[in-house]
DNA sequence: GGAATTTGACCTGA
DNA sequence: TCAGGTCAAATTCC
C-alpha cells in the first residue's frame, strides 16, 4: 500500500496537510506510526487543544483497533452524542518517556462479531520504538474464483512486545483470544482496483494455496523523512513495498504483473 | 507500591 | 452554547 488508498479506502486522511504531506499519489503512503514529518506542537494543555483541526489525523477502520504494533495508554472514555458506543482515548505509552503525542481514539462502530471499530490517529509516533514481534507473514494467493486477489496475513506471536497484562485487558475488551491472533489482513483486489486493509481476531477462512515465509531480512522500508522516524512496524512493513512489489527477504511479489499500466495499488 | 484505568471536571473550538 | 478532547484525582489491578 505504497500510495493513499482510493475514495471507500479503509484509510481516511481526514488533515489535509496530512495528505499534502504525503505527497501525490505516487508517493509512499504515511502509515500510522508514519512519515508525516510534521513536528508536534508545544505539549502544554492550552497549546494541545489549540487548532484541532489541523493535526494531521487519519482513520483506519479496524476489527482490532488496539493491535497496530504500538503501546498505547488509555486517558479518557466520552460518550458521544448520537452514537451509542463511548469514544475512546489512547495516547503513546512512550508520551513522558520520549515526548511521543501520536495518540489515537477508537471508537465502535457496529454491533457486528467481531465489531468494526473506526480508529482515528493523530501525530505520528516519535518515540521510535519497534514494539514488534517477528510476524508470521502468509500471503494467501486466491483460488481463481475468487479473483485477482491477494491475501497477506500477519500472524503475531504477540507476546514478544507486549507484556501480558496488557495482553489480558485487550482480551477482556474484545474478545477471547484465538490462537496466534492478532492477524491482520491485506487485500488487495486489482480488478476492482480497490484493496482493504482489516485486522481480525480470529483466523481467516482457509483458502486454495498459501505460502508462508518470514518478514526477517526485509529492508527497511523508504522513509520519506531523515532520521527513520518510527519503528519499523509489520503494519508498515508491507505497505511501503506495495506500489512495486511485496519483499519479504528473499521473497517478492508483484501485484500488478498482468495488469500493466496501473499503479494504483 | 507502582502502573494503568476510570471518571468527573475543565477547557477549547465550532 | 454545546459537543468533543484532555486533565488529573481516585480507583483498580498486579
Amino acid at each position: 500500500m505504497a500510495s493513499p488508498p482510493p475514495k471507500g479506502e479503509s484509510f481516511d486522511f481526514e488533515d489535509p496537510r496530512a495528505q499534502e504531506a504525503m505527497g501525490s499519489a505516487s508517493a509512499s503512503y504515511s502509515p500510522p506510526g508514519g512519515v508525516f514529518g510534521i513536528s508536534p506542537p508545544e505539549s502544554s494543555r492550552r497549546d494541545s487543544r489549540k487548532r484541532r483541526k489541523d493535526r494531521p489525523s487519519w482513520v483506519k477502520h479496524t476489527f482490532t483497533p488496539h493491535f497496530d504494533g504500538h503501546l498505547w495508554r488509555k486517558y479518557g472514555q466520552k460518550n458521544i452524542k448520537d452514537s451509542v458506543f463511548p469514544r475512546l482515548y489512547y495516547r503513546c505509552s512512550y508520551r513522558e518517556d520520549k515526548q511521543c503525542l501520536a495518540s489515537k481514539l477508537v471508537q465502535q462502530e457496529n454491533h457486528e462479531d467481531p465489531p468494526l471499530f473506526k480508529v482515528t490517529y493523530t501525530y505520528e509516533h516519535t518515540c521510535n520504538t519497534a514494539p514488534v514481534p517477528t510476524p508470521d507473514v502468509v500471503a494467501e494467493l486466491p483460488a481463481p474464483a475468487t479473483g485477482d486477489a491477494l491475501f497477506l496475513r500477519f500472524n503475531s506471536t504477540g507476546a514478544g512486545h507486549r507484556d501480558a497484562h496488557r495482553m489480558e485487558q485487550e482480551r477482556h475488551y474484545q474478545q477471547p483470544a484465538a490462537p496466534g491472533w492478532p492477524s491482520m489482513m491485506l487485500s488487495f483486489d486489482s480488478n476492482s482496483q480497490q484493496h482493504e486493509q482489516c485486522t481480525f481476531p480470529s483466523e481467516l477462512p482457509p483458502t486454495a494455496s498459501s505460502s508462508s515465509f518470514s518478514t526477517e531480512g526485509l529492508p527497511a522500508p523508504p522513509s520519506t523523512t531523515d532520521g527513520g522516524g518510527d519503528g519499523f512496524s509489520t503494519w508498515d512493513s508491507l505497505r511501503y513495498g506495495l506500489n512495486d512489489h511485496v519483499h519479504f527477504g528473499d521473497h517478492s511479489y508483484l501485484p500488478n504483473s498482468g495488469n500493466d499500466g496501473d499503479d494504483n495499488y
